[in-house]
DNA sequence: CGGAGAGTTGACTGTGTTCAAGCACCGTGG
DNA sequence: CCACGGTGCTTGAACACAGTCAACTCTCCG
């Protein structure tokens, strides 16, 4: 179980891509394994965070509940990624964090981290290339919501999601496992479930692509790349 | 003109609060001073940008274009706001800016600010502080997109706007300068400018708000907070 | 076997869009 | 001083996309 950050599959992939002895004296930071159930809250909104999660082992997500039951979904965590980089800066998150799926992941003290990142120039860039970049996914997902069809919204979601499973290197053979409900891409795209739930039907009917109980089908990933 | 960055009236309210002696380091790494019109392009998505550009005076925004002459406009840019911080960390933008009004810039060499940024953890920090605020801005605006209606979106804008002003320091007194039309509202909410017209015709008929042409007046600011 | 949770279906409603015409303001040039 | 044209705002009617509500089905799991 636990695995060293130096032979760690999911560091190849993540924001900062280092050499051995970098992981190693990152591992030395590692305070621990946390283990999270499905559809538990990892973290509420405003809570003092003490240390800085890396997901090692499964699906979460970024949300925010508004008055009268609403909810936005911000983003899909996936295996690699960090929950979150914004607390190197900051010690509270403007945002709660869910499991969709069972979570392992690695714990990090925040401030150790922080200065760890502010002592090697290398990973601190790396840090600022993961900041823009996310920027530019939250930039995305306004045009999505804001100037897309709700047909185009969910394609380019799946298609998002199945291409950063590839470049993690996660499984994406049909059928694959995707564990996201109709409610979840109808939060993250500003929909209602009902409508998401039509959506999906018609590219299933188009044969484009079928989601059913977590299982992912993609037959036609031509005509989702064009939307 | 050339007003010296340690008596810089938008430094002080800009992402950097520094001492004395850090604004002085900082004004010898100024470039210069670049001018431009109104509705004019400052920088195209995809070119590369030599220099950083500081907002000294004038109202731009970021926006993407997309096919069928849709347009989805990201955030503004005022008085003091950077255009922008992600540059120290890439060297091309994922988005186009444009003016409002005409606007004077003090530019900066990219290379010798992100060195400079790197040198000064002070400052480091201030602007990993700044971007997670430009997260959590990105972050209320799709909310607002994804689960608002068009009414509440149009107010939150207005309102964001003009605490941004105050806390810029720049009149906010009725009527007030706000150059923004009925097109870039729209376009920053994902509405159409007819329907945003409506919704300000509303805002004016309760007595809310009135803007027209460039002029704004607040009449209830408590309803526009209670949005 | 029974219950919970997720997904499906259909009828109806509503918010916001589309298209097209008309208006007001403003700078320009005669 | 007035005619001119452009741009941005206003208005109305018809439409469409997506939301709401409520009932029903399916599957998993105890």
């Amino acid at each position: 179980m636990p695995i060293s950050c130096a032979q760690c599959p999911r560091l190849k992939t993540a924001f900062y891509r280092s050499e051995h002895e970098t992981l190693v004296e990152m591992e030395a930071l590692r305070a621990g394994h946390r283990h999270f159930p499905a559809k538990r809250t990892i973290y509420r909104e405003g809570e003092i965070a003490a240390d800085m999660l890396m997901i090692f082992d499964g699906w979460a997500f970024r949300y925010k509940l508004l008055p009268g039951g609403r909810r936005q979904i911000l983003s899909f965590l996936l295996p690699g990624d960090p929950i979150c980089l914004q607390l190197l800066a900051v010690d509270r998150l403007a945002f709660s964090v869910q499991s969709l799926t069972s979570i392992t992941a690695c714990s990090f003290d925040r401030r150790c981290f922080a200065d760890f990142v502010a002592d090697h120039r290398q990973i601190a860039r790396q840090a600022d290339v993961f900041c823009v970049n996310a920027q530019v996914s939250a930039d995305e997902r306004l045009i999505d919501v804001g100037r897309r069809s709700a047909y185009d919204r969910v394609g380019r979601l799946i298609l998002e999601l199945v291409t950063r499973m590839e470049a993690k290197g996660l499984p994406t053979s049909n059928p694959m496992f995707f564990p996201l409900g109709q409610t979840h891409i109808a939060d993250a795209l500003g929909l209602t479930s009902i409508h998401a739930g039509r959506v999906l039907r018609r590219f299933r009917r188009d044969g484009v692509l079928s989601l059913h109980r977590g299982r992912l089908e993609l037959f036609d990933r031509a005509a989702l790349r064009r939307l």
